[in-house]
DNA sequence: GTAGTTGCAAAGGATTTGCATTAAG
DNA sequence: CTTAATGCAAATCCTTTGCAACTAC
């Protein structure tokens, strides 16, 4: 299963023509296998010893080529920098607000949205980002917020809530 | 119309006990009267003849409270910047990869997937972000791409054309 | 063999921060 | 008055770039 994801992107690569290095191998199985959302820091950190001399440079230049050839998305958590997730099967993600962490969610299918925004806006649709913004269960018990109306006492940065 | 949303937006400042600046003023009746989705740089541009003084930082720490209070959404579109928008009535954006203009899209409406997603994530949920990629008309018009297997001819960085 | 890739360091650019000054309530 | 907000400049941090050395094909 995820070998068959792997060995289908690389093929993805070779019909680009685009050179299979083994930082591309090795950064290309880490998304497959890994399904925390890293960092490039994350990435980076976690490659260091199966490929000592790797550069921080390699990690952005392979991403961008994987999110150029759609392999992979880009996600946004509020922290610094930018998240990457291995784009196997269409799904979108649950983000909390208080702690950044991202939640796959793999159902409803919202590849009807598409169609609809092509009808209204003329585009040629190509794909979407889908991101929900909540409280995980973790930081609800934390923060002791159980239900809407309890965010209303918090004073933390949390967006959309009024 | 224009006149309620702000304010309503107004109102919501002095909720939260913020005080009203004619930076705050200024910059929310930009935003509630431009759905241009500016970047920040573009909004302190055109507000620099009605404050002259007007700081890039105020501009950024500005924009940040009003998408902590949900009043504005912050939108990625490949540029380097973030862009804003006023999020007055909810709606999500179809996103051009190749000139990266952004439209509004109203239908069909998403709280449905908010729903699925708490339930299938637990998470207490708050808000979404829909972005849909694709070509605008005048890109398709400028690149000669009117079906999506003609994307296959494109040497382009776009997403999510395999 | 040769064009595409890598690693490194330096550069670039968006965003944040520190702090004295100003002004909202 | 009091405290938050502003403006400015410097600082920070993520990301990109230039280029010589290397390597996939």
């Amino acid at each position: 299963m995820a070998e068959d994801m792997l060995t289908q992107s690389i093929q993805q690569l070779k019909n680009h023509k685009i050179r299979v290095t083994p930082q591309r191998q090795i950064i290309l199985t880490y998304l497959v296998t890994h399904h925390n959302h890293p960092s490039v820091e994350t990435i980076y950190q976690d490659l260091e010893t199966q490929l000592p001399n790797l550069s921080l440079a390699t990690v952005y230049n392979t991403l961008k080529l994987f999110v150029d050839l759609g392999i992979v998305i880009e996600l946004q958590n509020g922290d610094a920098g930018t998240h990457y997730d291995f784009f196997g099967r269409p799904h979108y993600h649950v983000v909390c607000e208080n702690c950044g962490k991202i939640t796959d969610v793999f159902e409803p299918d919202l590849s009807s949205v598409e169609v609809k925004a092509a009808e209204i806006s003329g585009y040629l649709v190509t794909g979407h980002n889908m991101e929900v913004y909540g409280l995980c269960p973790d930081c609800q018990k934390a923060l002791g917020v159980t239900q809407p109306s309890d965010l209303k006492r918090l004073n933390l940065n949390l967006s959309h809530s009024e």
